[in-house]
DNA sequence: TATTGTTATACTCTATAACTATA
DNA sequence: TATAGTTATAGAGTATAACAATA
């Protein structure tokens, strides 16, 4: 039994009755989990959300502008620049040029880089097995449904 | 017709299907869509979604600590000073003093903090409302069923 | 004129360590 | 000793403006 007068600010039921009315907040919440075991699971790789995101859009279209990654990523072109720099930095990639344009670089994967993503992304499909682990077929494709009609919300 | 020689680096289709076989990723992107148009929602009101959050806590739980707002927000309790400092700034909350505890603060909205909150609250609920158009019940308990058992994955 | 990549800059959110005053 | 609030600081992510080279 603890003393009655100094009980603590007593460990009272913090009531967020409004904020659970909210899609958008349960929404939040789950993303920061997914982020932070997104984040350890990549960070053995060397890789955090956005450079792997990047390095993943790289290896499957070998030879797309900066330009074209940042729309991709939905991402600032010069916040793009450091991202890139990065990468190259690691030989994941290299920047060639493009032939008919010489603004532009064309961004490949060395094979370094393949190799790289292939297991990140491994381990992400692992990471997300761990995450989603309950979430039969059906429930998955309602999920997917959802996010997707969200997201093309965007310009209504 | 364009010229075939100056045809651009091709309006190519990015592929993203690696990215999109991950369900983390249509969250994050929903989010990001959903981030957006409250960040523009709430910004007539003065208030950011932090901001936002702490004010309806504060609302719905007069008293209560930093340390208590701080935990149940998910952040750090060095983070949440500016925010308090912000909403005590604009007199929509006050500091006020724990009776037994000389050390904590009972946070506590004002008369014009509960207003501003019930109007944003309002407005917020109009946000989910245009963003979540087509969403019936059944599908809503369904995401929010899934969305909870991610977050309760946390320690597992 | 417009576009590509870049730099500089600023704002927000987040995380850690160290301090003070109280307990 | 432990806790509440605070300060300082640093690392990320994001957004805008302006520039050089090229189209």
């Amino acid at each position: 039994m603890t003393h009655p007068e100094r009980t603590p600010p007593a460990p009272v039921e913090i009531n967020d009755d409004t904020l659970r009315g909210f899609v958008g907040y349960h929404i939040k919440r789950a993303f920061n989990v997914i982020q932070d075991d997104l984040t350890a699971t990549l960070k053995p790789f060397g890789l955090r959300m956005l450079t792997h995101t990047a390095l993943i859009l790289i290896v499957d279209n070998p030879g797309l502008s900066q330009s074209q990654l940042a729309a991709a990523m939905d991402i600032e072109r010069s916040n793009l620049v450091v991202i890139i720099d990065e990468l190259e930095g690691r030989e994941l990639i290299i920047r060639d040029r493009v032939p008919n344009d010489r603004r532009a670089y064309a961004l490949k994967a060395t094979l370094t880089g393949r190799r790289l993503c292939e297991k990140a992304v491994a381990a992400c499909t692992d990471h997300e097995a761990r995450i989603f682990a309950g979430l039969d077929t059906s429930t998955r494709d309602t999920l997917l449904k959802v996010l997707s009609s969200v997201r093309n919300s965007q310009n209504s």
